[in-house]
DNA sequence: ACGACCATGTAAACAGTTACATGATTTA
DNA sequence: TAAATCATGTAACTGTTTACATGGTCGT
Protein backbone atom coordinates (compact mmCIF):
# COMPACT_ATOMS: atom_id res chain seq x y z
CA UNK A 1 0.00 0.00 0.00
CA UNK A 2 2.92 2.49 -0.73
CA UNK A 3 2.48 3.39 -4.22
CA UNK A 4 0.12 6.30 -3.94
CA UNK A 5 2.15 7.51 -1.30
CA UNK A 6 5.30 7.62 -3.61
CA UNK A 7 3.29 9.37 -5.87
CA UNK A 8 1.84 11.67 -3.22
CA UNK A 9 5.60 12.17 -2.51
CA UNK A 10 6.82 12.86 -6.43
CA UNK A 11 4.21 15.17 -6.85
CA UNK A 12 4.68 17.45 -4.07
CA UNK A 13 8.12 17.82 -4.62
CA UNK A 14 7.24 19.02 -8.30
CA UNK A 15 3.79 18.99 -9.63
CA UNK A 16 4.14 16.45 -12.86
CA UNK A 17 2.40 13.91 -15.67
CA UNK A 18 1.75 10.69 -15.83
CA UNK A 19 4.86 10.24 -18.42
CA UNK A 20 6.98 12.68 -16.12
CA UNK A 21 6.24 10.72 -13.33
CA UNK A 22 7.37 7.42 -15.02
CA UNK A 23 10.73 9.35 -15.93
CA UNK A 24 11.00 10.00 -12.01
CA UNK A 25 10.36 6.80 -11.20
CA UNK A 26 13.15 5.63 -13.48
CA UNK A 27 15.55 7.74 -11.60
CA UNK A 28 15.66 9.65 -8.07
CA UNK A 29 12.10 8.44 -6.12
CA UNK A 30 11.88 5.31 -8.42
CA UNK A 31 15.60 3.65 -6.97
CA UNK A 32 14.06 2.65 -3.59
CA UNK A 33 10.28 2.33 -5.63
CA UNK A 34 9.92 1.45 -8.41
CA UNK A 35 6.49 1.68 -10.69
CA UNK A 36 5.83 0.83 -14.09
CA UNK A 37 3.83 3.71 -16.06
CA UNK A 38 0.88 1.77 -15.91
CA UNK A 39 1.01 1.53 -12.41
CA UNK A 40 1.16 5.35 -12.38
CA UNK A 41 -1.62 5.86 -14.70
CA UNK A 42 -4.34 3.80 -13.17
CA UNK A 43 -2.98 4.95 -9.26
CA UNK A 44 -3.36 8.63 -10.63
CA UNK A 45 -6.51 7.95 -11.68
CA UNK A 46 -7.35 6.52 -8.09
CA UNK A 47 -6.11 9.14 -6.44
CA UNK A 48 -7.88 11.43 -8.24
CA UNK A 49 -11.49 10.04 -8.21
CA UNK A 50 -10.40 10.45 -3.87
CA UNK A 51 -9.95 13.90 -4.09
CA UNK A 52 -6.60 13.72 -3.30
CA UNK A 53 -5.24 15.10 -5.82
CA UNK A 54 -6.31 17.07 -8.98
CA UNK A 55 -5.27 18.05 -12.53
CA UNK A 56 -4.40 21.42 -13.26
CA UNK A 57 -6.23 23.43 -14.74
CA UNK A 58 -4.37 23.84 -18.10
CA UNK A 59 -4.83 20.16 -18.78
CA UNK A 60 -6.73 18.78 -21.06
CA UNK A 61 -8.05 15.72 -20.99
CA UNK A 62 -8.46 13.89 -23.92
CA UNK A 63 -6.40 10.91 -24.57
CA UNK A 64 -3.03 11.97 -25.64
CA UNK A 65 -2.82 15.26 -24.16
CA UNK A 66 -0.16 15.67 -21.30
CA UNK A 67 -2.09 16.16 -18.03
CA UNK A 68 -0.30 17.63 -15.01
CA UNK A 69 -1.47 16.87 -11.48
CA UNK A 70 -1.01 18.56 -7.85
CA UNK A 71 -1.63 17.53 -4.55
CA UNK A 72 -4.70 18.89 -2.99
CA UNK A 73 -4.94 19.30 1.37
CA UNK A 74 -6.44 15.54 2.00
CA UNK A 75 -3.73 14.43 -0.14
CA UNK A 76 -1.21 15.49 1.99
CA UNK A 77 -2.69 14.95 4.88
CA UNK A 78 -3.28 11.21 3.89
CA UNK A 79 0.61 11.72 3.48
CA UNK A 80 1.64 13.38 6.79
CA UNK A 81 -0.54 10.19 8.15
CA UNK A 82 1.14 7.28 6.55
CA UNK A 83 4.48 9.08 7.27
CA UNK A 84 3.94 9.06 10.82
CA UNK A 85 2.17 5.47 11.24
CA UNK A 86 4.13 2.52 12.39
CA UNK A 87 4.67 0.27 10.26
CA UNK A 88 6.46 -3.72 9.88
CA UNK A 89 9.54 -3.97 7.27
CA UNK A 90 8.10 -6.02 4.49
CA UNK A 91 10.07 -9.65 4.38
CA UNK A 92 12.94 -9.98 1.98
CA UNK A 93 13.05 -11.67 -1.47
CA UNK A 94 16.49 -12.04 -2.59
CA UNK A 95 16.74 -14.05 -5.88
CA UNK A 96 20.24 -14.05 -5.92
CA UNK A 97 20.35 -15.03 -2.26
CA UNK A 98 18.58 -17.97 -3.03
CA UNK A 99 20.49 -18.83 -6.03
CA UNK A 100 23.43 -19.04 -3.93
CA UNK A 101 22.06 -21.67 -1.68
CA UNK A 102 20.47 -23.57 -4.10
CA UNK A 103 23.77 -23.89 -5.60
CA UNK A 104 25.11 -25.68 -2.10
CA UNK A 105 23.07 -28.59 -3.35
CA UNK A 106 22.62 -28.53 -7.25
CA UNK A 107 26.31 -27.21 -8.00
CA UNK A 108 27.49 -23.75 -8.75
CA UNK A 109 28.21 -23.82 -12.74
CA UNK A 110 27.11 -21.10 -14.53
CA UNK A 111 26.46 -19.12 -11.63
CA UNK A 112 29.89 -17.01 -11.64
CA UNK A 113 29.09 -15.24 -14.70
CA UNK A 114 25.86 -14.51 -13.82
CA UNK A 115 27.46 -12.81 -10.23
CA UNK A 116 30.06 -10.99 -12.16
CA UNK A 117 27.38 -9.02 -14.15
CA UNK A 118 25.70 -8.46 -11.26
CA UNK A 119 28.43 -7.51 -9.45
CA UNK A 120 29.10 -5.00 -12.43
CA UNK A 121 25.24 -3.18 -12.39
CA UNK A 122 26.00 -2.61 -8.65
CA UNK A 123 29.20 -0.90 -9.36
CA UNK A 124 27.23 1.35 -12.13
CA UNK A 125 24.46 1.65 -9.93
CA UNK A 126 27.00 3.11 -7.21
CA UNK A 127 28.81 5.05 -9.59
CA UNK A 128 25.61 6.95 -10.02
CA UNK A 129 24.50 7.54 -6.54
CA UNK A 130 27.82 8.98 -5.93
CA UNK A 131 27.59 11.45 -8.66
CA UNK A 132 24.35 12.70 -7.24
CA UNK A 133 25.85 13.10 -3.88
CA UNK A 134 28.47 15.25 -5.67
CA UNK A 135 26.04 17.31 -7.76
CA UNK A 136 23.04 17.37 -5.46
CA UNK A 137 25.14 17.07 -1.83
CA UNK A 138 28.14 19.32 -1.55
CA UNK A 139 29.36 20.19 2.21
CA UNK A 140 27.52 22.85 3.58
CA UNK A 141 24.14 22.24 2.17
CA UNK A 142 21.98 21.15 5.46
CA UNK A 143 19.03 22.69 5.16
CA UNK A 144 16.49 19.93 7.42
CA UNK A 145 14.49 18.80 3.93
CA UNK A 146 18.53 18.51 2.21
CA UNK A 147 19.36 16.23 5.63
CA UNK A 148 16.73 13.54 5.16
CA UNK A 149 17.20 13.09 1.71
CA UNK A 150 20.92 13.07 1.69
CA UNK A 151 20.21 10.49 4.52
CA UNK A 152 18.37 8.60 2.28
CA UNK A 153 20.91 8.62 -0.27
CA UNK A 154 23.71 7.35 1.68
CA UNK A 155 21.34 4.21 2.09
CA UNK A 156 21.92 3.56 -1.08
CA UNK A 157 25.14 4.24 -1.30
CA UNK A 158 25.94 2.23 1.81
CA UNK A 159 23.64 -0.73 0.19
CA UNK A 160 25.56 -0.75 -3.47
CA UNK A 161 29.25 -0.14 -1.66
CA UNK A 162 28.22 -3.83 0.41
CA UNK A 163 26.56 -5.42 -2.60
CA UNK A 164 29.98 -4.80 -4.50
CA UNK A 165 31.78 -6.05 -1.37
CA UNK A 166 29.65 -8.90 -1.06
CA UNK A 167 29.86 -9.95 -4.67
CA UNK A 168 33.51 -9.65 -5.03
CA UNK A 169 34.25 -12.02 -2.04
CA UNK A 170 31.15 -14.44 -4.10
CA UNK A 171 32.71 -14.46 -7.35
CA UNK A 172 36.22 -15.78 -5.80
CA UNK A 173 34.46 -18.37 -3.35
CA UNK A 174 32.73 -19.27 -6.61
CA UNK A 175 35.78 -19.15 -8.63
CA UNK A 176 37.79 -21.06 -6.53
CA UNK A 177 35.38 -24.24 -5.88
CA UNK A 178 35.08 -27.60 -8.04
CA UNK A 179 32.71 -26.97 -10.62
CA UNK A 180 30.03 -30.38 -10.14
CA UNK A 181 26.84 -30.10 -10.48
CA UNK A 182 25.47 -31.84 -7.98
CA UNK A 183 25.95 -32.13 -3.97
CA UNK B 1 9.32 -16.60 -10.66
CA UNK B 2 11.57 -18.02 -7.97
CA UNK B 3 8.90 -19.23 -5.02
CA UNK B 4 9.04 -23.03 -6.43
CA UNK B 5 12.70 -22.77 -7.13
CA UNK B 6 12.60 -21.92 -3.07
CA UNK B 7 10.92 -24.46 -2.17
CA UNK B 8 12.70 -27.13 -4.50
CA UNK B 9 15.52 -25.86 -2.42
CA UNK B 10 14.39 -26.49 0.48
CA UNK B 11 13.39 -29.95 -0.20
CA UNK B 12 16.62 -30.94 -1.44
CA UNK B 13 18.08 -29.98 1.68
CA UNK B 14 15.22 -31.72 3.50
CA UNK B 15 12.45 -33.64 2.29
CA UNK B 16 9.29 -32.20 4.49
CA UNK B 17 5.68 -31.63 4.68
CA UNK B 18 4.11 -28.63 3.59
CA UNK B 19 3.56 -27.57 7.35
CA UNK B 20 7.48 -28.22 8.14
CA UNK B 21 8.49 -25.85 4.83
CA UNK B 22 5.92 -23.52 6.18
CA UNK B 23 8.33 -23.57 9.30
CA UNK B 24 11.78 -23.48 7.66
CA UNK B 25 10.51 -20.51 5.71
CA UNK B 26 9.48 -18.43 8.83
CA UNK B 27 13.28 -19.00 9.68
CA UNK B 28 16.40 -20.44 7.66
CA UNK B 29 15.59 -19.63 3.76
CA UNK B 30 12.41 -17.62 4.83
CA UNK B 31 15.08 -14.83 5.93
CA UNK B 32 16.05 -13.99 1.94
CA UNK B 33 12.77 -16.29 0.68
CA UNK B 34 9.79 -15.64 2.55
CA UNK B 35 6.09 -17.65 1.60
CA UNK B 36 2.98 -18.19 3.72
CA UNK B 37 1.61 -21.72 4.11
CA UNK B 38 -1.24 -20.77 1.53
CA UNK B 39 1.76 -19.84 -0.86
CA UNK B 40 3.56 -23.29 -0.53
CA UNK B 41 0.40 -25.28 -0.19
CA UNK B 42 -0.43 -23.84 -3.97
CA UNK B 43 3.02 -24.30 -5.24
CA UNK B 44 3.76 -28.15 -3.94
CA UNK B 45 0.38 -28.75 -5.44
CA UNK B 46 1.32 -27.42 -8.71
CA UNK B 47 5.15 -28.91 -8.13
CA UNK B 48 3.51 -32.40 -7.85
CA UNK B 49 0.91 -32.26 -11.12
CA UNK B 50 3.99 -30.98 -13.17
CA UNK B 51 6.00 -34.09 -12.31
CA UNK B 52 9.21 -32.33 -10.36
CA UNK B 53 8.17 -33.51 -6.85
CA UNK B 54 6.22 -36.45 -5.18
CA UNK B 55 4.78 -37.38 -2.09
CA UNK B 56 6.70 -39.42 -0.21
CA UNK B 57 5.62 -43.07 -0.10
CA UNK B 58 4.42 -43.43 4.32
CA UNK B 59 2.07 -40.06 3.08
CA UNK B 60 -1.76 -40.45 3.34
CA UNK B 61 -4.02 -38.26 0.60
CA UNK B 62 -6.35 -37.37 3.20
CA UNK B 63 -6.64 -33.99 4.71
CA UNK B 64 -5.03 -33.29 8.24
CA UNK B 65 -2.69 -35.34 7.31
CA UNK B 66 1.00 -35.01 7.22
CA UNK B 67 2.09 -35.66 3.69
CA UNK B 68 5.84 -35.13 2.77
CA UNK B 69 6.99 -34.31 -1.00
CA UNK B 70 10.44 -35.40 -2.14
CA UNK B 71 12.67 -33.79 -5.40
CA UNK B 72 12.17 -35.23 -8.65
CA UNK B 73 15.03 -35.76 -11.02
CA UNK B 74 12.83 -32.97 -13.23
CA UNK B 75 12.71 -31.20 -10.41
CA UNK B 76 16.83 -31.06 -9.73
CA UNK B 77 17.10 -30.37 -13.18
CA UNK B 78 14.78 -27.33 -13.40
CA UNK B 79 16.44 -26.01 -10.37
CA UNK B 80 19.63 -26.06 -11.53
CA UNK B 81 18.65 -24.53 -15.20
CA UNK B 82 17.36 -21.83 -12.80
CA UNK B 83 20.12 -21.16 -10.69
CA UNK B 84 22.52 -20.78 -13.85
CA UNK B 85 20.35 -18.88 -15.55
CA UNK B 86 21.07 -14.78 -15.83
CA UNK B 87 18.72 -12.74 -14.17
CA UNK B 88 18.39 -9.35 -13.89
CA UNK B 89 17.72 -7.98 -10.21
CA UNK B 90 14.78 -7.06 -9.51
CA UNK B 91 13.95 -3.02 -8.75
CA UNK B 92 13.62 -2.55 -5.02
CA UNK B 93 10.91 -1.16 -3.03
CA UNK B 94 11.79 -0.04 0.47
CA UNK B 95 8.74 1.71 2.28
CA UNK B 96 10.59 3.42 5.11
CA UNK B 97 13.05 4.93 2.69
CA UNK B 98 10.45 6.00 1.03
CA UNK B 99 8.63 7.45 4.66
CA UNK B 100 12.05 9.60 5.11
CA UNK B 101 11.82 11.26 1.52
CA UNK B 102 7.98 11.95 2.33
CA UNK B 103 9.05 13.33 5.49
CA UNK B 104 11.47 15.61 3.93
CA UNK B 105 8.15 16.91 2.52
CA UNK B 106 5.46 16.47 4.97
CA UNK B 107 7.24 16.32 8.43
CA UNK B 108 9.11 13.98 10.81
CA UNK B 109 6.47 14.61 13.44
CA UNK B 110 5.67 10.56 14.59
CA UNK B 111 8.40 9.16 12.57
CA UNK B 112 11.40 8.78 15.37
CA UNK B 113 9.46 6.44 16.83
CA UNK B 114 8.62 3.89 14.63
CA UNK B 115 12.22 4.65 13.09
CA UNK B 116 13.76 3.53 16.77
CA UNK B 117 11.29 0.33 16.58
CA UNK B 118 12.72 -0.83 13.38
CA UNK B 119 16.36 -0.41 14.65
CA UNK B 120 15.00 -2.88 17.54
CA UNK B 121 14.05 -5.25 15.27
CA UNK B 122 17.09 -4.88 12.81
CA UNK B 123 19.77 -5.46 15.99
CA UNK B 124 17.48 -8.66 17.29
CA UNK B 125 17.68 -10.22 13.33
CA UNK B 126 21.28 -9.12 13.83
CA UNK B 127 22.03 -10.96 16.82
CA UNK B 128 19.66 -13.91 15.76
CA UNK B 129 21.84 -14.50 12.64
CA UNK B 130 25.44 -14.18 14.66
CA UNK B 131 23.73 -17.14 17.10
CA UNK B 132 23.40 -18.93 13.78
CA UNK B 133 26.73 -18.48 12.47
CA UNK B 134 28.00 -19.50 15.66
CA UNK B 135 26.17 -22.51 15.89
CA UNK B 136 26.69 -23.54 12.15
CA UNK B 137 29.66 -22.00 10.80
CA UNK B 138 32.54 -22.49 13.75
CA UNK B 139 36.00 -21.83 11.94
CA UNK B 140 37.47 -24.60 10.10
CA UNK B 141 34.11 -26.15 8.54
CA UNK B 142 34.54 -25.77 5.09
CA UNK B 143 33.07 -27.81 2.66
CA UNK B 144 32.03 -26.13 -0.57
CA UNK B 145 28.36 -26.18 0.34
CA UNK B 146 28.90 -24.81 4.18
CA UNK B 147 31.63 -21.74 2.31
CA UNK B 148 27.96 -20.85 0.21
CA UNK B 149 25.48 -21.41 2.49
CA UNK B 150 27.89 -19.07 5.22
CA UNK B 151 28.36 -16.52 2.29
CA UNK B 152 24.31 -16.03 2.01
CA UNK B 153 24.07 -16.14 6.14
CA UNK B 154 27.10 -13.14 5.40
CA UNK B 155 24.77 -11.15 3.05
CA UNK B 156 22.17 -10.82 6.20
CA UNK B 157 24.76 -10.22 8.95
CA UNK B 158 26.42 -7.47 6.51
CA UNK B 159 23.24 -6.13 5.67
CA UNK B 160 21.66 -6.26 9.13
CA UNK B 161 24.82 -4.42 10.22
CA UNK B 162 24.44 -1.50 7.59
CA UNK B 163 20.78 -1.36 8.92
CA UNK B 164 21.76 -0.63 12.49
CA UNK B 165 24.40 1.62 11.55
CA UNK B 166 21.82 3.39 8.96
CA UNK B 167 19.15 3.87 11.09
CA UNK B 168 20.91 4.87 14.34
CA UNK B 169 22.20 7.91 12.79
CA UNK B 170 18.62 8.52 11.25
CA UNK B 171 17.22 8.54 14.61
CA UNK B 172 20.00 10.93 15.70
CA UNK B 173 19.11 13.23 12.81
CA UNK B 174 15.55 12.71 12.91
CA UNK B 175 15.71 13.45 16.76
CA UNK B 176 18.02 17.10 16.48
CA UNK B 177 15.74 18.11 13.78
CA UNK B 178 12.77 20.92 14.06
CA UNK B 179 9.39 19.27 14.36
CA UNK B 180 7.44 20.70 12.30
CA UNK B 181 4.80 19.41 10.08
CA UNK B 182 5.07 21.05 6.43
CA UNK B 183 7.87 21.74 3.98
C1' DA C 1 1.77 11.38 -45.97
C1' DC C 2 4.74 8.66 -43.35
C1' DG C 3 7.51 7.09 -39.62
C1' DA C 4 9.14 7.97 -35.07
C1' DC C 5 8.13 9.16 -30.80
C1' DC C 6 5.20 11.28 -27.07
C1' DA C 7 1.42 10.52 -23.87
C1' DT C 8 -2.30 8.08 -21.94
C1' DG C 9 -4.70 4.23 -21.43
C1' DT C 10 -7.05 -1.05 -21.41
C1' DA C 11 -6.72 -6.00 -20.55
C1' DA C 12 -5.03 -10.13 -19.03
C1' DA C 13 -1.90 -12.78 -16.50
C1' DC C 14 0.79 -13.53 -12.47
C1' DA C 15 2.26 -13.20 -7.65
C1' DG C 16 1.35 -12.35 -2.94
C1' DT C 17 -1.82 -11.43 1.10
C1' DT C 18 -5.73 -12.01 4.15
C1' DA C 19 -9.65 -14.35 5.80
C1' DC C 20 -11.81 -18.33 6.49
C1' DA C 21 -12.94 -23.61 6.42
C1' DT C 22 -12.20 -28.45 7.59
C1' DG C 23 -10.59 -32.74 9.46
C1' DA C 24 -7.20 -35.02 12.75
C1' DT C 25 -4.70 -35.29 17.00
C1' DT C 26 -3.50 -34.05 21.59
C1' DT C 27 -4.44 -32.55 26.38
C1' DA C 28 -7.28 -31.03 30.28
C1' DT D 1 -16.04 -34.50 25.60
C1' DA D 2 -14.51 -30.03 24.86
C1' DA D 3 -10.89 -26.95 23.75
C1' DA D 4 -6.54 -26.25 21.70
C1' DT D 5 -3.51 -27.14 18.27
C1' DC D 6 -1.79 -29.48 14.10
C1' DA D 7 -2.17 -29.87 9.16
C1' DT D 8 -4.07 -28.97 4.79
C1' DG D 9 -6.74 -26.49 2.00
C1' DT D 10 -10.34 -22.71 -0.66
C1' DA D 11 -11.67 -18.18 -1.93
C1' DA D 12 -11.43 -13.48 -2.47
C1' DC D 13 -8.69 -9.67 -2.81
C1' DT D 14 -4.68 -6.56 -3.69
C1' DG D 15 -0.68 -5.47 -6.04
C1' DT D 16 2.64 -6.04 -9.96
C1' DT D 17 4.03 -7.17 -14.63
C1' DT D 18 3.54 -7.78 -19.55
C1' DA D 19 1.41 -7.05 -23.82
C1' DC D 20 -1.10 -4.32 -26.51
C1' DA D 21 -4.11 -0.17 -28.19
C1' DT D 22 -4.99 4.64 -29.38
C1' DG D 23 -4.51 9.38 -30.40
C1' DG D 24 -1.36 13.47 -30.89
C1' DT D 25 2.83 15.88 -32.40
C1' DC D 26 7.07 16.59 -34.86
C1' DG D 27 10.38 16.09 -38.52
C1' DT D 28 11.10 14.89 -43.40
Amino acid sequence: MSLPHAILTALLERPSSGLELTRRFDRSIGYFWSATHQQIYRELGKLEADGQIRALASAQPTRGQKKSYEVLPAGRAELARWTAAAQDPKPHRDALLLRLRAAAVVGTEGLEADLRRHLALHRRQLAEYEDIERRDFPPGKDSPEDRLRHLVLRAGIDLETFWTGWLTRAVEEVAAMPDRSAG
